[in-house]
DNA sequence: AAAAATGGCAACCGCTTCAGC
DNA sequence: CGCTGAAGCGGTTGCCATTTT
């Protein structure tokens, strides 16, 4: 089958560029820039429109476009921007360099999406999906998730991980393997398993997609995290203010008002992995999402 | 082996924003 | 201010390659 010639009405050429007008684009903005795009392509003898000609440019023939497999970082960072800005590609691509927004968009449709789908997540919102048919497989991967969170945190991530995720202690506890003598210690900063895993604080950035899952959709997102990352002095980072979703609840407030450590999380049983009970646990205040989710899950077959 | 389905990606379309007047 | 053309942006399309049936 031949390629269609691709021309409209106005007999300008629409499709794929050939080699030889990129060619003809290259040389031109070369020597003398683009200019304004609308004119372009008649002073470069090139018949495209300019708005095309731009495109070309701007997503393939720039020099100083990095093309290839996307990094872990950059894929993490996409993950993370992503669910502070939502689909606001180019903001995003500000914080790649090399990358388009164009690359980042399809890489995003075509890629990320599906992974924290599998994940359990909703790519749209980063919280658990609630649509997922095997519920039960859901939160084990959420529970995966946070232990991986954890593991990876200092000893005041873990805390105002509980605090944050509203998830029980005792589930935390048990999905770390403690066991009573060693929690103590945990609590008493012994930082039992941890010691040698502490995050730098430029890395704190990492963990707010995956945590976000936990938080209550209209709390302020990592407002903590900020603090503490201004109040490092750390060296200057180019990721945007975390906005807040909604200045009316703060988990600050919720914070100052209770213990870091809730006493009745503290001597509660390592528990059985019962999920039906885990509703029982909860604080008085749980975020309402988790217990619905739990509902779902015990009524499940 | 062939057809159909799926995946990956460049490019397009049309709406929005920006800049100059 | 409002108007207008240019540029920016995000969603969508359609082509080609690969995988599945």
């Amino acid at each position: 089958m031949m390629r269609t010639p691709m021309n409209d009405e106005s007999g300008l050429k629409k499709g794929p560029w050939s080699p030889e007008e990129d060619k003809i684009l290259v040389d031109h903005i070369q020597k003398h820039g683009h200019g304004s795009w609308r004119a372009l392509p008649k002073l470069a003898g090139l018949n495209r429109c300019g708005k095309s000609c731009r495109l070309r440019w701007n997503n393939y023939l720039r020099p100083d476009i990095r093309r290839g497999k996307f990094s872990d970082e950059e894929e993490n960072l996409i993950i993370n921007l992503h669910s502070v800005l939502g689909n606001k590609w180019a903001a995003i691509a500000t914080h790649l360099p090399g990358r388009t927004d164009n690359e980042i968009k399809n890489f995003w449709n075509t890629h990320l999406k599906k992974k924290l789908m599998q994940m359990g997540l909703d790519p749209v919102t980063h919280r658990p999906r609630t649509d997922h048919l095997d519920l039960l497989t859901n939160l084990q991967q959420i529970i995966l998730n946070a232990a991986n969170i954890v593991t990876n945190c200092d000893i005041n991530n873990v805390l105002r991980l509980q605090q944050y995720s509203q998830l029980p202690q005792c589930l935390i506890n048990d999905l770390l393997g403690f066991n009573h003598n060693n929690i103590q210690n945990f609590y008493d900063g012994s930082n039992i398993g941890f010691s040698s895993q502490i995050v730098h604080p430029n890395h704190l950035q990492n963990f707010q997609a995956p945590l976000q899952q936990f938080l209550p959709q209209e709390c302020d997102y990592f407002q903590n995290f900020d603090e503490q990352m201004d109040n490092t002095n750390v060296s200057s980072n180019t990721l945007p203010k975390l906005v807040s979703v909604s200045p009316q609840c703060s988990l600050t407030d919720k914070l100052d008002e209770e213990n870091i450590i809730n006493e009745k999380d503290r001597s509660c049983n390592i528990s059985s992995s019962s999920f039906e009970t885990l509703g029982d646990f909860m604080n008085e205040d749980a975020d309402a999402y988790w217990k619905d989710f739990l509902e779902q899950l015990s009524s499940q077959p």
